[in-house]
DNA sequence: TATTGTTATACTCTATAACTATA
DNA sequence: TATAGTTATAGAGTATAACAATA
């Protein structure tokens, strides 16, 4: 009898282990990403992006920054793709013109859309273990864990 | 009433998104290894190495850079390091005197138990809202869902 | 000729540090 | 003087590719 091999998996050290099961994980996502999110037209971190433009309404790219947990510079460049495919637009803060306003598309919302059915496939592929019910318990229970959202000490204005 | 601020925390934008929460986690969780096991005297890649030695036995230096899903080269310099400070042994295989046996020493499985107690207050530390039964869970779900250990064909012999 | 381990090289990515403008 | 954004540089980390030894 044939058994299908697994594509993508991690050492049985890992099964003991919580913080080696999350990084190992977590680290497959990444690698993967840019190659299952091409058919959206955006890579791993642009995904990231446009998704933090739509929920977290960053009021400067500096803010965008610290939630990505990336330097600004890096943000910059980023910004500087997206806006040259007309997937985000710049404008100046009239109340501080230091400030840079990033808001999301209509063509960055609907890249945004793709990239989510996309991902949400990839997670289902990274498991064969889990049915959408366990997949579903996986996400509230990271979802309840973590922290969401920058404190507001961080938050511009 | 004074609150206490979150150290690390995701954007808004994971909360709905699995992919984003596990990538996140486990970006986190990496960055923030070296530091939180310093301690211990390894760093977050040795603590997987270590691991891997002790669960899965592997055949040669190849096995571990399959299961590390890093390059041979990067494994050769780090079994180099741990070598030079006693944590692991290199012998040749006699059957096959291409491969290096690779075994943890007495030190190295030492350092290893230090690493895990070190990693497991870590993932308590990231994860502020979670009880010890509900991490018991995440790390089910994840042992459960992943596919662990090298596929018979990977592997050496 | 193929495989393991090793070494050397090149490249990508990222952070750091200046620099400009606004406040 | 401090902050947002931007640009330029340098360093770390990694993969790639060449090499040596064994099969």
């Amino acid at each position: 009898m044939l058994s299908v091999e697994p594509d993508f998996c991690l050492p049985l050290a890992a099964g003991g282990r919580t913080g080696l099961l999350l990084a190992g994980a977590g680290g497959l996502l990444n690698d993967l990403a840019d190659v299952k999110l091409a058919p959206a037209g955006i890579d791993g971190r642009e995904y990231s992006i446009l998704a933090i433009l739509k929920a977290d309404s960053p009021g400067s790219q500096l803010e965008i920054s610290r939630l990505l947990g990336k330097a600004p510079a890096l943000v910059v460049a980023a910004i500087d793709d997206l806006e040259a495919r007309g997937l985000v637009a710049r404008t100046r803060d009239p109340a501080d013109r230091r400030r840079s306003r990033v808001t999301i598309t209509a063509a960055g919302a609907k890249a945004l859309d793709e990239g989510d059915k996309l991902a949400d496939a990839l997670v289902v592929e990274l498991f064969p273990g889990l049915d959408a019910g366990e997949i579903q318990q996986l996400q509230d229970l990271l979802a309840k864990g973590l922290s969401l959202g920058l404190p507001d000490w961080a938050r511009a204005s």
